[in-house]
DNA sequence: CCATTCGCTCAACACTTGTTGACCCAATCA
DNA sequence: TGATTGGGTCAACAAGTGTTGAGCGAATGG
């Protein structure tokens, strides 16, 4: 739905504070009141634009886990889903978009925690090797660090990888 | 000042747009004209109160360079200071905080790309390094990822230290 | 052909925000 | 004592917000 796509693309680049109804509706060509009408509410609008299947982590050995886990933050070809960036935007100034990712990202640990070679500590280097994959995306994809940008993100996972594997354990 | 102090702990807390000069008044037990009075607007408010000297990085070897990379985004003891924890709430959904921010890690993924053993692509693995650690500080810090809560910042930098090197480039 | 529904719009409400100008009141000074 | 200054407060403004309820016009159904 036009509305749907203009509120993800405004709340992916805004947040969810400064995206106002108002704006929304006039990306979608649209009354404000229409957007109301549909969505009920602005938090439910922004749960609706942002909604994301997070693909499960299938994978068994350390490489394809590394591979899922670049993927699933944006790191390989194609990016974040516009809905993730508007998520992820929020997540700092928004107690609701930080519980979410707070509870995402709590679940992507575990996965990745329990793929991990029987390291010591394999829950706290899986939340190391994930919250480190976040900074890397927060820097390429919502703050524009000039050194990241222009940078194809294959590059990026291939320079990533040995560090992560590193990060996650002594090689099992 | 306290309203400095207030304003600083708020915005760490809730970022720039949440925080109201109201409330940053009411926490200082003040008027809230008086805050414009001395401050001229929230802007200046917000300037003011997250200044903070960023330590200059002074390393000439890779595992000093490294503890100073850890120490500067508070994953050694002690933490962050508190204007910068604001700094860095604030920098996904304000301009401003956003700019400062990215010329100020752009600075430091300069400083690190020199110090860097003559590998290939030293400015790309800077910003890589850089902003990993900022993902790990977001995680601990603003996000209160579960499985970083509690834990002693030494402890995280002795997991990250190797990785860190790796990412930093083969020995040199 | 009239009544009714349904998608949509308009204007407005209630509230919050940053910001300002008039004002007050105690201390200073002549 | 009387005037003046200066720190501090009060009430208000103008703009912007999410949200709502009355109403419009066209399609629908009898």
């Amino acid at each position: 739905m036009r509305i749907l796509d203009s509120a993800r693309e405004l709340f992916a680049e805004k947040g969810f504070e400064r995206t106002t109804i108002r704006a929304v509706a006039a990306a979608a060509s649209v009354d404000p009141a229409l957007v109301m009408q549909y969505f009920g509410s602005k938090r439910e609008l922004f749960s609706q634009a942002v909604k994301v299947v997070p693909a499960p982590l299938t994978a068994t050995d350390t490489d394809e886990l590394v591979d899922q886990l670049l993927a699933s933050l944006g790191l390989k070809l194609g990016g974040l889903p516009e809905g993730a960036l508007a998520m992820m935007r929020s997540m700092l100034t928004d107690q609701a978009a930080a519980d979410h990712v707070r509870v995402s990202l709590g679940r992507q640990i575990d996965s990745v925690g329990a793929a991990l070679p029987a390291a010591e500590d394999p829950q706290l280097r899986a939340a190391l090797v994930v919250t480190a994959l976040l900074g890397v995306t927060i820097g390429h994809q919502l703050l524009g660090v000039t050194a990241l940008r222009e940078v194809p993100a294959d590059h990026i996972a291939a320079l990533l990888r040995p560090a992560i594997k590193v990060l996650a354990g002594p090689p099992g």
